[in-house]
Formats: C-alpha cells, sequence, structure tokens
DNA sequence: CGTTGACCTCAACCTTACTTGAGGCCCTAC
DNA sequence: GTAGGGCCTCAAGTAAGGTTGAGGTCAACG
C-alpha cells in the first residue's frame, strides 16, 4: 500500500528484504550486528540490501529452523563474501558445507529413530542394550563404572 | 573412588543418575522443576531416581540435541506416568509419538538438502526458482507483491 | 574430632537470539 | 503544515535453558 516505489530494484530496503525473507527488521540489524550479513546505505543512511544477500538471509533462517547456532554460520559463511554477489564457485563450495551439516544432523535424527524403533520392539526391558539410554559412552570407564547392569 | 555403596540399586541418587546419563546435576534438578521427571527421597531429603526415570531423562538429552523445545517435551510425555514404570503399552505409545516428531524433524532436513543440490545445480542464479528463498509462501499474496521477479 | 564428599535450597547469573521502547530524521500526502 | 510511514540508534527487556555460588546438613574416613 505505500506508494514508495521498488527503489533501485536491486538494491532493496530492509523493509521489503523483511517481507520476501520472512525475517523480521530487528533481526536482521541483529543479523548485521553479528556480522551474518551486510548492507549499504542509501543517501539517508537507510540500509540498502543487495538481492545476493537474500541468499544468504534465507540460509540463516534455515539454519534458526533446524537449530544450528548463529555462531556456526560465520565458520560456514567463511568463504562466502559479505561485500559482492559470491562467484558460482563461491556459492557451490559453501553449499556443499551446508549439505555436510545438514546431512549430518539428518544421520543424527535416522540413528535416533533407528534406536527408538529398537526400544519399541524390546519394550527397553533391557537396559544394557538401549542405545538410547547409553549414548556415546559416557557409561563405561569412570572410577565407579556401571554397577550390575 | 567414593566408598559409598550403589544404594538400594534400584533408586539411585542423583550423582549417579547423573554419570549415567551424561546430564548435569544442575539440568536434572532444572528438569524435575518444569516436571518433566521427577524423584523420590530418602531419609536424609536426597533425591532418590527410580530406573525408569533414565529412560524418560535420556529422552530429555536426545530431544535437546535435535533442537526440540523442553515445553514440547511435556506434551509428548503426557501420557507416560512419572510415579511409576510406564507399562509396555504406555512406552509404546510415547514411543510412537517421539518416532512422529523425529521423522517431521528429519524430513524438514531431507527437505532442505534437496532444494540446497538444487541449488548447488542451479548456482542458485534463478532467484524465483529457489525453493531456500521462497520458504512458505511469504513472497506472494501481500499488498506489495514481488516485484519484477 | 575434624574434614571431605555427596547432597540440599534458593537466588543470582549467563548465553543465545532476539524484541521492544524511547527519541529522532526525512519524505510524501492530505 | 502536520500527520504518517519508513527508517535510524541505542539501551533495556524477554524467554529458554541452564550454571554458579552461598550457606547448610549428614555420614563416613583417618
Amino acid at each position: 500500500m505505500t506508494t514508495h516505489p521498488p527503489a533501485a530494484d536491486d538494491w532493496l530496503p530492509i523493509g521489503e528484504v523483511s517481507a520476501r525473507t520472512g525475517t523480521a527488521v530487528s533481526a536482521l540489524r541483529f543479523y548485521e550486528e553479528l556480522g551474518l550479513i551486510a548492507s549499504g546505505r542509501d543517501g539517508r543512511g537507510h540500509r540498502r540490501y543487495a538481492r545476493h544477500m537474500l541468499r544468504r538471509i534465507a540460509l540463516v533462517s534455515v539454519a534458526k529452523r533446524i537449530g544450528i547456532p548463529l555462531q556456526d554460520l560465520r565458520e560456514a559463511f567463511a568463504d562466502v563474501p559479505l561485500d559482492r554477489p559470491p562467484s558460482h564457485q563461491e556459492w557451490q563450495r559453501a553449499s556443499r558445507g551446508w549439505k555436510r551439516r545438514l546431512e549430518e544432523r539428518r544421520r543424527t535424527i535416522e540413528r535416533l529413530e533407528a534406536e527408538l524403533t529398537g526400544c519399541i520392539g524390546c519394550g527397553c526391558l533391557s537396559m544394557k542394550a538401549c542405545a538410547l539410554l547409553n549414548p556415546g559412552d559416557s557409561l563405561a570407564e569412570d572410577g565407579s563404572g556401571p554397577r550390575r547392569l
């Protein structure tokens, strides 16, 4: 309903970016503070976002959705430039990093699904066999040791 | 290295539960405060955990690992009794609920993986086609609408 | 008999991820 | 010319998920 023209169209104001990415304006400013995204300024000191930033913001939202901490994103984005559209190659490399993370997470869940299925089968009556109960090796090897399991 | 005997062996002290589940003592007390787990008390007012509580604690840890908020757990645990070992049937029903949650989460990730793969293929040059950029329908249908995409 | 260890409570603090509010600037419309 | 919309900054507040610390009890060890 605003009568604002879409500006340069390749240089979007924060409200537009917010609407398109579904990310709150305040969150965008916050991500910028963290160095996860960047923006330029127009004559009035208002933020302007390059189009390639939408991709980056989308990835931040995705990370949030699956519970990856924002700090980890800095690392994931390490080789993707903030100041210009990433090259095809840069983007590919980053994407592969992302896929790896997603895959790890998916496998964790798959493993848990399998374990839970096992538990349904066994009724989890057998404590020593339950992988859910013994994640990693926390049970073994300490001074007091597992007792009479 | 303590010389404490393992107590009644079916009624574990908090330190033992912490060691076996890999959950901090403080976290166990916190979960109890939230009503996610429960314990009895011995003569000295010390918490004692029934064995079946280990399962429950394990599930809380799992939820944490995959980013499910603790509040959602109350719901997931709604039909599993706190005061006695759940019956095989009760446990099965709860487990199935858990599986559903895990599955949902896994599918979200799978979808994102697929989308990201698409992006790698296309180099994400095509903004309008990128599912990552347009999660849900946030782009369409508002007053200002997408412009010249 | 003192001290060490495991546990207790309650209150304060911490991190992450934001949101909200106060106070202000600029531009356009009525 | 003033009302409103969109943006700005900076500081404070919020919610989740715990951790840390102070101060205390009880029981066993040496």
